[in-house]
DNA sequence: CTGTTAGCGCATTCAA
DNA sequence: TTGAATGCGCTAACAG
């Protein structure tokens, strides 16, 4: 309540001077004046007023976290583990080195943009942006932006990107699925419009597949819906003898437990019937039965190396490595098993 | 970019007749320069700037959600699909009307207080508070404040509170658990210092059991950590035969999941050798198996419940219930069973 | 219907 | 080492 103005005059100093106590200009202040403003800064329980500073410093220490996804289509909004993880980990990252945390989320580029100008944000931090809004937004803001989990276009622009190594995640499970006989995968994501984690671990896929002389055709990428209802539908479908697939790998944890849980449910066997593997290697990988085969990402680190990457942007540090790639490691559960006769590896 | 002083030259008009514009007095403009205005506005990609409205205002549409959780015990920060959930509707409902969010977390109530003064916050949706730390709060911030699932001191302050119905909650359970021959019964949860919703759950309990002419000891309470591994350890000890308790109700799905998880990885059979129940009714409890019998509350609810009562305590609109109890339902699903030769009810 | 003006609280020159 | 003065962009009260 108390502003810089009322404790100038209660310390008999000027506006400025108590301005220099609360910026640490110590050496423009004599120690008794000094420690006499700080008793009554103290005292008063000064605290900043954040639009005057805004103001007059052009900056507001915010950091925009801008989730896109769709309004709701489902209840699949935070629910996701991967989210709220990084969530949380963004948020303790950013109170840690004094900034403060606005959440949105928004399917609209211009809604980013406007947000970004409103706030006079220090930075944003942008999750699972399609890779057709990224260039725009990368264009039109010049407040240091990371993302996190994007691919990008071609276009010749300076990205600042916290990923994964996601092709190399494909890979390796696809070549572990490949060892026990399934060369009949379909990988099952949401659809992208374009490059994505999802399209790169198919890659990825695609890549062991093409190793082993096989090829694995684009209509083994089933796209997978957001609403957990259509989710069931395809999953009752894929269920349906003879079998079209051995197994199935979902590109994310919270699919592939889903997926479990409904074939469960219905007394599909998982893996005697069919085999399931996911990606993240989050809580709910541990949670279903049975426990999934899956690879592993430290979603910690990607928060943690997000915001290290915003403050060396904000700070004009140098930035040496634009695009991380987070490393991923395979990791065998019991969601897959080998198929009939053909044990190899 | 543009000021509103730069916007009112290009249209050849007053900041002010630009400013009645852009809050829609439109009945103070003629119709041919509000037209006009309104093309600049747009032409220009207009955005206000918030340190100079919230200077002029002593507000800042923005509403301060704070959890108050411990640093990180573990990994439990957002990770509870109950916490995830709720912040997922309480953005997309500030949002809706216009408002900003802005996300922390904390255990210092001093840290709360001098955030709503920095940032002039229209409003403060407080989550998990001890009712130790709610009444100081409470006493000093002016702007309104909305708790959800709190509980208070008598202490003769005015709170408003989103909970649940949770005594009724707990006797729900114990009922039920009673009525299949669970008479040595557990409940399972965070240790409280003060009246909580664990408490409330827990005296619930404590009422069926009294119905029944039975007693539900304090030591019934098992304070259940939130670190994973002390929580592991405590399973173990529960596993013990002979067997302490014939059920362990769980004051929230996720330890439920997770106790239910620990003890299939060890061969012991849920609900075979110990019934479990959950509370909250999320995704884990049909993620895991068997799947919980739990307590169903409605989050969505609770999060747009929370939101509108802020709002009309905002626009000073009379708010008739100031501590809104939202209804539990007793949903039984496969994770407890009747006691060997005591099947009543 | 339109324009003028005086702050809001702070950072930041520039003077003393 | 300290102080006075200016401006950041907007709102709102008032004058025309």
């Amino acid at each position: 309540m108390a502003t810089i103005k009322q404790i100038a005059q209660k310390a008999g100093v000027s506006p400025t001077t108590v301005s220099n106590v609360l910026h640490g200009n110590t050496s423009k202040v004599s120690p008794a004046i000094l420690k006499k403003v700080r008793a009554i800064l103290e005292e008063e329980k000064y605290a900043p007023n954040m639009g005057a500073v805004i103001l007059a410093r052009n900056n507001s220490r915010i950091i925009g976290v801008i989730l896109f996804m769709e309004p709701r289509s489902d209840e699949t909004v935070l629910e996701d583990p991967f989210a709220s993880t990084i969530l949380g980990t963004l948020e303790q990252e950013l109170r840690k080195h004094g900034y403060f945390m606005m959440l949105h989320t928004s399917v609209d580029k211009d809604e980013v943009i406007r947000l970004a100008a409103t706030w006079k944000l220090d930075g944003l931090i942008l999750l699972c942006v399609p890779s057709e809004v990224s260039g725009a937004v990368r264009k039109s803001i010049q407040t240091p932006v990371v993302f996190v989990d994007c691919y990008f276009g071609d276009d010749g622009q300076d990205y600042h990107n916290i990923g994964l190594d996601d092709d190399r995640g494909g890979y390796e499970m696809a070549r572990h699925l490949l060892s026990k006989g399934h060369t009949r995968m379909a990988f099952m994501a949401n659809s992208p419009d374009s490059p994505s984690v999802d399209s790169a671990r198919f890659d990825g896929c695609r890549r062991a597949f093409a190793e082993e002389g096989l090829d694995l055709a684009d209509v083994c990428y089933i796209p997978v819906s957001k609403s957990s209802k259509a989710r069931h539908l395809l999953y009752r479908r894929l269920m349906a003898e003879p079998l079209e697939y051995t197994a199935l790998f979902f590109s994310s944890d919270y699919y592939a437990a889903d997926a479990v849980n409904y074939f469960y449910e219905r007394g599909f066997d998982v893996p005697g019937r069919v085999s399931v593997a996911g990606f993240d290697d989050n809580c709910f990988s541990r949670l279903v039965r049975p426990h999934l085969t899956t690879v592993h990402q430290d979603v910690f680190q990607k928060g943690r190396s997000a915001v290290s990457m915003l403050m060396r942007l904000i700070r004009k540090e140098p930035v040496h490595e634009t695009d991380v790639r987070l490393p991923v490691r395979l990791t065998i559960r019991d969601s897959v098993r080998p198929i009939e006769g053909t044990p190899r590896a």
